[in-house]
DNA sequence: TGTACATCAGTGAACGCGCGTTCACTGATGTAC
DNA sequence: TGTACATCAGTGAACGCGCGTTCACTGATGTAC
């Protein structure tokens, strides 16, 4: 028994990920939602509000973000989660980048979300500052030496996971996000990890 | 006595910069150029033929890519060269993301653009090539281990310069990409190498 | 040399379509007395 | 209990606007004889 609202912010989303912002049209939107244009308004007062809910309620979370960080430290391997931690971010950004970067289409959008964000106090930052945090929980745990540059090492991660998820989106070939081949992303993750692992140790 | 395709792709640019893919009607793009809608009929079909035009010849091309690279070798110091990289890698995201993302809102268009591309022989990955091949020619001219995972350390190089861009990208705040803190960017990129350097080590 | 025509850069004004939005309405369910 | 009214989820049909596109044209410059 999803509630009208649900059905719309669905059906949205639905038409985001299938036909991209531009084809969002709020005739395409209530016919995927199975409810009348007029609705749509009735909720959320014009399109543009419709969209932010979208973005706001809609989007996926990293669980990097969302709390399972700290559960990690000091846990398993340190190559280990840090890997586990690059797979996730890098799914995470197959998702969202489709959708997230449509919105630098317009102008007026991307201030509105923006602002939005920023009075909830999160942002795109927090993917970075996710790992950084628990970076720095590991440091404190000695598994990682007390002058490794934690900033720049998460921003090395997360910055190759997002890139990575990039040239998936742009490649295209409607590629399912989870159907996305399992190995090749544990074995991108292993080598990002390779590559920033030396200048960790104690 | 710049030709009249030139201004038309100038004012084309203009517009997309200024006002976004969203924004960017025929009517708006002729009016930046100094000439009349029927004009770019004339010289490109469609308005996508247009923009395909524009994405082809107007995008700044990064110097890691066309050619820069190859003199670096062996000259200066490796953690010097790859500072620089990083800095001309992040100005040039800087200036390519505003556009470069927001194709991802029309579907048609980034299809016609990825056929375009690939047509052309380059794409997205180019730029974490060319990283690619510096590391393997200074791996080659014995200033990097033979075991350093060169390939993970090209991506996160070149996936922090990004994010870092996308990020700056996102806080908008009407920055201009030349005037971008210059230190800050140094700051950054200096961060980042260290993060990869020990890895590199012989 | 003049004249008749061809070519070509460029445009004003209109076209139809589809978009976001709103109006005026229906029918079912609750509520007061 | 019946009746009169209020509330509310939901919609069909229309609105005006601005978009991409095209038509029919102008005026300047080249070219043939």
């Amino acid at each position: 028994m999803t509630s009208t609202r649900d059905a719309i912010l669905d059906g949205a989303l639905h038409v985001l990920r299938t036909q991209g912002l531009a084809r969002a049209t709020t005739k395409e939107i209530a016919r995927a939602a199975g409810y009348s244009e007029p609705m749509l308004y009735k909720l959320f007062g014009d399109k543009t509000g419709l969209l932010l809910c979208v973005l706001a309620e809609r989007l996926p979370r990293v669980s990097v973000v969302t709390g399972g960080v700290s559960s990690l430290v000091g846990t398993g391997s340190l190559a280990g989660n840090l890997r586990r931690i690059v797979v996730e971010a890098t799914g995470f950004y197959r998702a969202v980048l489709p959708i997230g970067m449509s919105i630098f289409s317009d102008g007026d959008l991307l201030a509105r979300h923006r602002d939005a964000v920023r009075m909830r106090g999160t942002g795109p930052d927090i993917v970075r500052d996710g790992v950084r945090t628990y970076l720095a929980a590991e440091q404190e745990a000695g598994r990682i030496g007390t002058a490794a540059p934690i900033d720049a090492v998460a921003m090395a991660l997360v910055g190759a996971a997002m890139h990575q998820a990039f040239l998936w989106c742009f490649d295209g070939d409607a590629v399912d996000p989870a159907t996305q081949d399992e190995a090749s992303v544990d074995l991108f993750a292993a080598g990002v990890v390779a590559a920033v692992l030396p200048g960790l140790t104690p």
